[in-house]
DNA sequence: TTGAAAGCGCTAACAC
DNA sequence: GTGTTAGCGCTTTCAA
């Protein structure tokens, strides 16, 4: 069993409510005693206990990060960005991993709201467990979104714009004449696929073109997703002129499908894609794609939580912030 | 405020510990009772409070995880293996991340103790900090010790044979006839650093040659670390034959500063990591490289940390798993 | 400056 | 099967 107070108390020969004075640095304890309460919980070796405190404070100096795939270096970047700027601010982080699975991330709410957390920082698997979260957490917790244009009543979204990046993109490839651009992305329903898409579609009109629906393929939001998604666009014979991936890490399948092939790129094919994530820029990868900030993106999240709990204003906000992407050009495009 | 079971145990007629058999499903209370509990608790959107149920449990169903950089692809694999098996049992996983930085690994153990948390998974920034641990810990925290021949009393340690590791990959480069190798890697001190060195220089015995010390150089253990180092090494005047690296993020580096003078891999100088994270074994890296069973290595944590646990064991333990490593030979040598 | 008392939300032991 | 009582370790009134 572990050193409570009381111990602390009895060996100091004082009332254990002023141990709790003097350890937690609040006035009405004299220096004297205080320092010598201070000396022999050290002597203990005195943990003190957070639940404890936590149940009576009611806040938990904890908050919980659900993130779709850790595996993607997209997400421990703004994992980083999280964990840095709550360690900063003397908080603890959950970390869950939905998996790109509904139901995971219904737990993994369930779960941070019963371990009381000060509020969640969530890129959501879809839009529909937004409102979820919102019902449950009651009125009283904050909530900051990542990653998609979620305009949901209680809560603060951070996202760069994802239909401007993907214009931006697509009119580059246009402007570079590469013609029969495919886009390979995830399902519909998460916001980024869907607004990346509408930005693929938005930039093709801008040169007065169409986009055909058999080259847009669905595919998983990974490396595995984009190899195989690419490669079934090959096998159907429909070899398109350049490849706007969704994301990175697809776009590292979608490279891969194509040198196996042995077709070259840009020559053959050019590619671009989304995050820009560590690799993009490694020699012998050398990806065109459009930059997210996403270490700020994860300090801004855990400030914006900060300012929501210094001010108790929870879920009367509806805040969207919007990011510029930035297109960086390199060489397979 | 939220709904306690109080505020059910009212709506309900019924005192409040029978409203506790009821939702945490103990015996003693009647189905139909249970049943009626059941559906107010739903009705009021009851959220159980994690933090009373450990404060009288003297369990909190958390474990801490502390890694060194979750930017390195090893890590968020191992996370990830930690994180699926915690919440396979039921564990939430607070996320720590020390930066290779003695004193906030510190910080971290301390916040973790104060969270009370079940068990500390680590991966370790050198080898002080864990008998510090376990010192302050008390004698009833189980720790998994990740990544290094770390033998401390009252504690599992998971890793690969980081000797033998090192030894093939320098035995394959011999044998290649790559001579004049190099050896890239972080400060001494650190059991996995210190480990490969030892395997490096066993290599180079069984073939009857000497190591010569400005082979051996020292870096952060990052990419830039790894293009820093290979570039003072370049500049130096003294081309290696052949790179081995403390990890892949570190050859990342190492590969970059080769190709960004314009010389070959492997022709000029061969290259080869350690860990095999993803982007290994892309096309257009093809890193040569041994590799840890990392995912694996981060359930193996908790399923030890769970054996402890159920065993009640703790400090009395010390097991070390050494696990065996995995030449997997690609382009760059 | 200090102590006494209450209570955060829950579980566990015991009595009925 | 159900209610009563106590208590987990702490903070926070309120008196002294």
């Amino acid at each position: 069993m572990s050193v409570t107070i009381k111990d602390i108390a009895e060996k100091a020969n004082i009332s254990y409510p002023s141990v709790s004075r003097a350890l937690s640095g609040k006035p009405g304890v004299s220096e004297e005693t205080r320092k010598k309460i201070l000396k022999i919980a050290e002597e203990m070796n005195y943990q003190p206990n957070a639940l404890a405190r936590s149940l009576v404070q009611n806040k938990s100096s904890t908050i919980g990060l659900i993130i779709p795939d850790i595996l993607n270096p997209y997400f421990p970047e703004i994992a980083k960005g999280v964990e840095d700027e709550a360690h900063i601010n003397e908080l603890s982080v959950f970390l869950c991993n939905s998996d790109w699975d509904d139901t995971r991330e219904r737990k993994y709410i369930d779960k941070l709201l019963a371990k009381r957390v000060d509020g969640i920082i969530i890129f959501p698997t879809s839009k529909r467990n937004i409102s979820e979260i919102r019902r449950k957490a009651g009125s009283d917790l904050p909530i900051i979104i990542l990653g998609g244009s979620y305009a949901e009543e209680g809560s603060v979204s951070i996202a760069i714009d994802d239909v401007l990046g993907a214009e931006i993109s697509v009119v580059h490839l246009l402007d570079k004449d590469y013609r029969n651009l495919a886009f390979i992305g995830g399902k519909s329903g998460l916001s980024s696929v869907d607004d990346r898409l509408e930005g693929f579609v938005a930039g093709h009109k801008k040169f007065g073109l169409e986009v055909s629906l058999e080259m847009i393929v669905e595919s998983e939001l990974t490396f595995n997703g984009g190899y195989t998604a690419m490669n079934e666009l090959l096998d159907r014979g429909g070899q398109p002129g350049a490849v706007l991936a969704e994301n990175d890490v697809i776009a590292m399948g979608v490279i891969q499908a194509i040198r196996t092939r042995g077709l070259k790129i840009p020559e053959d094919i050019a590619v671009a894609g989304f995050d820009d994530i560590p690799m993009a820029s490694m020699t012998g990868i050398d990806l065109t794609t459009v930059r997210q900030p996403k270490y700020e993106m994860g300090k801004m999240a855990v400030l914006e939580l900060k300012a929501l709990l210094d001010k108790e204003i929870y879920s009367k906000v509806n805040k969207r912030l919007v990011l510029k992407p930035e297109l960086i050009i390199r060489k397979t495009s």
